[in-house]
RNA sequence: GGUCGGGUAGCUCAGUUGGUAGAGCAGCGGACUGAAAAUCCGCGUGCCGAGGGUUCAAGUCCCCCUCCGACCA
């Protein structure tokens, strides 16, 4: 347990859902400083896309963002590590971290007790070796493979999840068994004394402000943020390019599609993406639910405030 | 006014010789420990435009009405 004067409070939520507002808010409020749990707002130069807050707008101090380039590769365990440092240096200097995060792995290896037992491993040759085979002899067979050395593993792997396939291939290289982690995981405990806040709006309302939210995003030159990242090796990244808002526009300019069917694209990506988010936080029964519909950030917060 | 085509799921449409309907997309539900804005799994949600007729049985055939589209006047 990370020994902190006291807990962490942690904003999670779909996105739109308001979490970037009220949590500048309550750190304020608190005398706190604010922790993004964001893969994307990771990245250096991704900021119109990711909805990342605007320097000048920001009245606390923020931690989390611009922490690599988009060609550099980095990953849950490296966050990990950097968050409890951050919870640390923060507690240190007498104030309160705030965590707001829309990545549920990134706030859950920061909170929770997951280990990465080898550190910061960020790529793994084995990784390229399997997912070659499956391009090679196709899904099924690289799934059959597996089911040799670690029946136990494929049997609670769907075939066609190559990703997760191949991963257990580099846990066995590890001497891990993707089977037993998996076992493991239904009893994690909290490594990180905190209190943790959902913001909830319904469907509907969390669609009226992604739409905007999207179009907001092309107003305030997202075209350009990607052109401009297209020539400093964006490309080049594993998970940047990943990035809903980003991957549509580079499809625009490499003339694949036109913006608007690219805009219609980034608001249905986003959509779904805001369920997968739902369906995440949904099962984790620590979170309290915070109605954040009316979109009034400062209301949220100090209902917030109120249950500390 | 006339002729033809169409009206089936939220959208685009399938639907054999009559046996109360099914695809894609959207949507919904779920999984998730080193790429997670990723990856994967599951689910059809229906007054078949309205009314009448034939039939044991009508999305399907007949009549009539209505709406949309095209063409002819």
């Amino acid at each position: 347990m990370l020994n902190i004067s006291a807990p962490v409070i942690a904003l999670v939520g779909p996105t739109a859902s308001g979490k970037t507002d009220v949590a500048q808010i309550v750190a304020e409020q608190i005398g706190g400083e604010v922790v993004s749990a964001d893969s994307m707002q990771i990245y250096r130069g991704m900021d119109i896309g990711t909805g990342k807050l605007p320097v000048c707008e920001r009245r606390v101090p923020h931690h989390g963002f611009d922490l690599v380039d988009p060609g550099e590769p980095y990953s849950a365990a490296l966050f990990q590590a950097y968050a409890r440092d951050t919870f640390a240096d923060i507690d240190r200097r007498g104030k309160r971290a705030v965590l707001c995060g829309g990545t549920g792995l990134y706030v859950q290896a920061a909170l929770d007790d997951f280990s990465f037992p080898k550190g910061d491993q960020t790529e793994n040759p084995v990784r390229e070796h399997w997912m070659a085979f499956a391009e090679q002899q196709g899904t099924q067979a690289l799934w059959d493979e597996l089911d040799k050395r670690d029946p136990r593993s494929a049997a609670v792997l769907h075939p066609n999840n190559v990703r997760r396939v191949v991963r257990a291939f580099e846990m066995l290289e590890e001497g891990m068994s993707y089977a037993d982690q998996k076992e493991r995981l239904s009893s994690v405990a909290p490594f990180v004394p905190a209190v943790q806040f959902g913001l909830s709006v319904d469907p509907e309302v969390l669609n009226a402000r992604i739409n905007a939210r999207v179009d907001a995003m092309i107003g305030a030159g997202l075209v350009d943020e990607v052109r401009g990242l297209l020539s400093c090796g964006f490309r080049q990244g594993v998970t940047a390019p990943q990035a809903i808002g980003y991957k549509e526009i580079v499809e625009v300019l490499e003339g694949h599609c036109t913006l608007d069917e690219a805009i219609e694209a980034i608001k249905l990506a986003t959509r779904r993406y805001g369920k997968r988010q739902r369906t995440w936080f949904r099962r984790d029964r620590r979170i309290r639910w915070i109605d954040a519909n009316q979109g009034d950030a400062e209301k949220v917060a100090q209902e917030i405030l109120a249950q500390l």
